[in-house]
DNA sequence: TTGTTAATAGTCAAAAATAGTCAAACAATC
DNA sequence: GATTGTTTGACTATTTTTGACTATTAACAA
C-alpha cells in the first residue's frame, strides 16, 4: 500500500514539482487510514530524498509534497552536505547518495562504493559514534566530488 | 530439498536476471519452514557463485535474487583484497588505490572517493583500531568492485 | 471579541506481516 | 565414528498497518 501511494504522489511530481493532497480524500481513494499517508510521507519523502513537506490543519488543511530545486551540481552538493550534518543514519546516508545517483551527480559504480562506506556491517555498532564518523566519511566524500571534474556522461550510464 | 528449491529458483532466472519471492510463498510451495529458504540462499546464492541477494522485512516484504557479471579484473582485485588483510596503514592503502588507478581498473573520481576514505582524518587516532576500520572498507570496496549488475533500466525521471 | 464546534492533520504505540539468526536434531558421506 | 551438510523451529529484527488520542485552524455563534 505504501508503495502504491508512494508511486501514485511520484507520478504526479513527474508533471509539476509540487503537489498539493488532502490527507482524508487520499486515504479514501486508497482505501487506507488517513495516517498511512504520514507514514508513507515520513518514509518516502524525506529531505534526503529530495522532498519538502508544508501542511495545515484545520478546514481547508492540506499537505504539500515539494521537489527540492537546485541551481546544478555543486549547489546540490552543498545542500546534501548541509543536509547530512555531523551524524547520520545508514538509511538517510543511503538515501542520500541514491538521490546523487538519480540525478547523475554520480555514476552508479561511484554510487555502490559510496553506499558500502555506508553499510552498518562496517561500523562498530555503537549508534551514536557510528552516525558521527558515517557522516564525516560521507561528507569527505561529497566535498571531494566538488572538486573533481563532472563525469562526461552518456545519457544513460545503467 | 534444498536441491529443488535451488533448480527452482535457477530455472527462473534462466529467462530472467533477477527473481523476486516471497518467502513463506515459496515455503508452502515447497511444504517447508521458511528458514530453509535462507538455507538455499545462503548455501547456492552466494556472491561468489554470482548472486546478489536483497531483501525486506515486513508488510510486502521480498527476497531479491540478482544475477551479476564477475568482471576482468576479478584477479587483480582478489590479490589486493588478500595483501590488505584484515588491517592496513594509511600509506599502504593510498598505495593500493594509486596502483588500481594506474592500473585503470577504477576512474580518477572513484580513486579520490577511495582516498578520501582512507585518509586518517576520518579515523579515532588509535592506530590499531583504525587499520582494521580502514581494511575492512577498502576491502568492501574492492569486493564491490568485482562485480556488476545485468544492464537494468533506470527509471526515468525527467 | 471570545468561545465553541467542525474540519482538518499529526503522533504514537500496538498489532500484523513479513524476513533473519542460530543452534539442536537429523541425515549423508567419508 | 567423525565430519559435513540439511532440516526444523524458537526466537529476533524490521517494516507496514491501524486506530485511538492530540493539535491546529477556520467558521460561526454569542
Amino acid at each position: 500500500m505504501t508503495d502504491i501511494i508512494e508511486a501514485y504522489l511520484k507520478k504526479v511530481l513527474q508533471q509539476q514539482d509540487q503537489v498539493e493532497i488532502r490527507r482524508s480524500e487520499i486515504a479514501q481513494l486508497f482505501d487506507c487510514v488517513p495516517s498511512q499517508i504520514n507514514y508513507v510521507i515520513n518514509t518516502r519523502f524525506t529531505i534526503q530524498k529530495g522532498y519538502l513537506v508544508e501542511s495545515k490543519r484545520g478546514g481547508g488543511g492540506y499537505i504539500r509534497i515539494i521537489k527540492v530545486q537546485v541551481l546544478d551540481d555543486l549547489d546540490m552538493l552543498n545542500t546534501m552536505i548541509e543536509i547530512i550534518g555531523d551524524s547520520i543514519s545508514e538509511k538517510d546516508a543511503k538515501s542520500v547518495v541514491q538521490k546523487l545517483y538519480e540525478d547523475d551527480i554520480i555514476t552508479k559504480r561511484e554510487a555502490k562504493l559510496m553506499l558500502v562506506a555506508m553499510d552498518k556491517s562496517l561500523y562498530t555498532g555503537e549508534r551514536a559514534i557510528d552516525n558521527r564518523l558515517r557522516s564525516k566519511l560521507l561528507r569527505m566524500m561529497l566535498v571531494n566530488l566538488k572538486y573533481e571534474e563532472p563525469n562526461k556522461r552518456k545519457a544513460d550510464h545503467t
